[in-house]
DNA sequence: TCTTGACCCTGTAGTCACTACAGACCGCAT
DNA sequence: ATGCGGTCTGTAGTGACTACAGGGTCAAGA
């Protein structure tokens, strides 16, 4: 196990640097309520320690499997009010699965056509473009 | 062959029926220039024919197929300006496939790891949640 | 001591592809 | 005359950032 002490004073270069983040986009989850505002220095300066840098890895790995922020936002409500948050964890997550397999089953419906008129296109032998055919919506795009 | 005169003089409202578009869209479409701005009755009032109905098919198609309006401008003017479009015209809907195919690949990742944590609470036997355990980082998303 | 450069702060605007609304005008039927 | 639907314009909102502008702060080097 990492991180036995709280490391504290980092910077916000430094937080972004540690986590992989944009510098811009911590502010920004602050804003918007998903971090919460850090202590501030004497002049003003965010000073953050690892339980924050620790939030963040959360956010940044659930933006990598797709989760809205409004998602997001109800996982760590979950994970800060709930002493078993599986359940509800749960929902959240099998509603995403299934918004992620609705937009793989719609891009392969593109993937299909697209493949099909690139191939048409390059044989070259035809008179008229196929591609620009379907698009005119002479051929069927299913 | 459908379509064989010109209808003119068809309204907003006409035309958004007639192509499944939303109002306000064939608006912007003009705005952004992937239509050309109609003329106007005497009252200011837009009046559309069927070769604009046909070009907003046309970019209406082409989003189903998940080009970007950018996409669309430079296919459009590829209609607009060559005898023989379908070369050039190829290159943008293969370069189009190839982000289609990424996206594929990611959305599949994505799933991949969803389908694992949903099984994993599914069962409910764990003490931890899998869920939030894989989002705070203590397993690998891969 | 001065300067340089790198960091920090805030607020605002831009991205993409729409979508929605406010506030005004017009045309036709009752 | 009055309602109901249509039209017009411009602007603002969405999500999830990203990029400035215009200022302040701080530590190291000359």
């Amino acid at each position: 196990m990492r991180d036995h002490a709280v490391v504290k004073g980092l910077q916000r270069a430094e937080l972004a640097r540690r986590t992989g983040c944009n510098l811009e986009t911590v502010r920004y989850y602050e804003k918007v309520g998903l971090l919460p505002e850090p202590p501030r220095t004497a002049r003003g300066y965010r000073s953050y320690d690892t339980t924050h840098e620790r939030r963040l890895r959360f956010v940044l790995r659930a933006r990598e499997l797709g989760f809205s922020l409004d998602e997001i936002r109800e996982l760590l409500h979950l994970v800060d009010e709930r002493e078993q948050p599986c359940v509800e964890a749960r929902v959240v997550a099998a509603t995403h699965l299934d918004d992620v397999q609705a937009k793989i089953a719609d891009l392969k419906r593109m993937e299909r056509v697209l493949k099909d008129v690139v191939a048409q296109c390059a044989d070259g032998a035809l008179p008229e473009c196929p591609l620009i055919e379907t698009l005119f919506g002479e051929t069927s795009v299913d």
